[in-house]
This record gives structure tokens, sequence and C-alpha cells, in this order.
DNA sequence: TAACAGTATGCCCATTGACGTATATTCCCC
DNA sequence: GGGGAATATACGTCAATGGGCATACTGTTA
């Protein structure tokens, strides 16, 4: 009689502002925390904590690269997942938020396969 | 920079087990309070607040049939929220407790169109 | 090893939500 | 008007969550 958790438990992820921004910046690609301070412009306590709740939860995994955490939608997600995501994604083409979220991340890292860290050129660092 | 709350609003009602189960029957058609009760095997202070909470935020409309309060997916229902149902729906499809509740619903009110409340036969009264 | 950048965590506070018990409301029928 | 059925609300309690501030952690560089 359990079930259905599954499904509680994305919605309980997805139902947070910032971390349907985050997420919904994730299905662009994988992103480090960077990245998402510089899309959100919320604060990086802000943004670490929400990425620490959705991986508790097994939205996101992370992995450490050098100083840097890549934060990544989870390689073998869920069918409920990927039918939300996919959801989220179709309603946010239409959404300003959205939208002005996914036009700065652009404009931060052009080419998002294998993008660099903070969006410097792999092998660079930082200043 | 408001925007993307109507998601989030959607997601919040979406996040609970039970209205998540009162959501997945209502895709079937109009449902009174009795219904909710007989299907979920909840008590009926938790359906009805639930029910409340639903409607507080438009997710779903609510109309007196008498002594019965008649329950249903709102009429013309946001982009947001007519793909959100349709993916639950999707969702639901694999899941044993909402194949359960739909059963039970099905054994309870054979036919939902016109529906009498409780599954009785229009114009006849409770015992 | 010290300094620093990137990131995470502990603590605190305010808000929200879920649940149960008891009670109120609304409508129907006698 | 009284009684009863169907439904909603008021309260109290407890747990979870979001946000900020300060601080800790981790890896790199000097």
């Amino acid at each position: 009689m359990l079930g259905a958790m599954e499904l509680v438990k994305i919605y309980e992820c997805l139902c947070d502002r910032t971390r349907l921004r985050l997420l919904h910046l994730l299905t662009q690609g994988p992103l480090c925390v960077c990245h998402f301070q510089e899309v959100l412009r919320e604060p990086q306590v802000k943004i670490s904590k929400h990425l620490g709740y959705l991986r508790s939860r097994r939205l996101v995994e992370a992995t450490r690269r050098q100083n840097w955490m890549m934060y990544a939608l989870p390689a073998h997600p869920s069918r409920e997942l990927a039918a939300n995501l996919a959801c989220l994604q179709d309603c946010a083409r239409e959404d300003a938020v959205f939208r002005a979220d996914l036009a700065r991340l652009r404009k931060l890292a052009p080419t998002i396969a294998g993008a660099a860290p903070c969006g410097r050129p792999a092998g660079v660092r930082a200043r």
C-alpha cells in the first residue's frame, strides 16, 4: 500500500521556485554551482542548499571536478522523473522566468557539452 | 520577475499522496466527498481538508448538489495544469495504488457520467 | 604551509502543512 | 422546527521547510 511515493517525492522537489529553475537549467546539461549563482542571481548558500535537497532525493547527481561540483540530472531517471522533467521543460517554454534563465545560461556557456565550470575554457584557472 | 509561480502552485498541490489520489480520481470525472471516502478509505476530515486545499488553489472546482458537494477538475484548466494532469495520469497507469483506487471507483460508480452522489441511483435518497 | 576559491553545513527563526478531535454548517425530510 | 446526513472549520500539536549568517570543509595555488 505504499506506492505513489516516488511521485510524491518528485513533486516535493518540484514545488519550490528555486529548485524548479535549477532543474530546468539542468535539462540543458551538467552545470556547476557558480553557473547557477550567475544565472539565478541568488546567494550561494541558497543554491547549494537546494542542490543538496535535490541530491538527497536523487533528482540530481553530483561529481567533483577539481574545486567545482558538477551537478547533473540522473543518468538513468525513472519513468516518472523523465515524464515530469519533460513536462516541466514543456511548461517552461512559455514562461518568462525560465526563458530568461535560459538566455543568461546561453550567454554564459554558449556550448554546454563539456562546459568548463563557470564558463572558463577548460584548463584555464580562475583569475 | 514573478512568473513560474503558477507551476509552483500546481506542484505544491501535487506533492501530497492524498491529494495526488484525489486528483487522479477526478481525471475520471466529477465526484463527491463520499466517493473519495470510500475509495481512499480515509477519514472524512482528511479528505475534506485536502479538497479544500485544492479548491483554494483553483485546482478543483466545487458545486453543491443537495447535500453533496461535487468536486471536479477546472472546466478550463491552464496549459500547465492540463499538462501536469496528463503527466500524472500517465504515471499513475503503472502504479499499484492508483490502479487500485481506480478499480474501487469503477466498482462503486460503474458509470461516471452523471454519476449520482455516493453511487446511489439519481433521485434515490440515503437509507 | 598559508592563502584562497568553490562549496557545504550548523544554527536560528518564521512559516507552512498534515493530522486528529471536536464542533459547526448546510440542506433535506418528517 | 427537529433530526439526521453530508460536509466544512476551529484548534492544538508536531514535523518539515526556506532563508540568512556565520563557519567549516576541500582542493588548488603560491
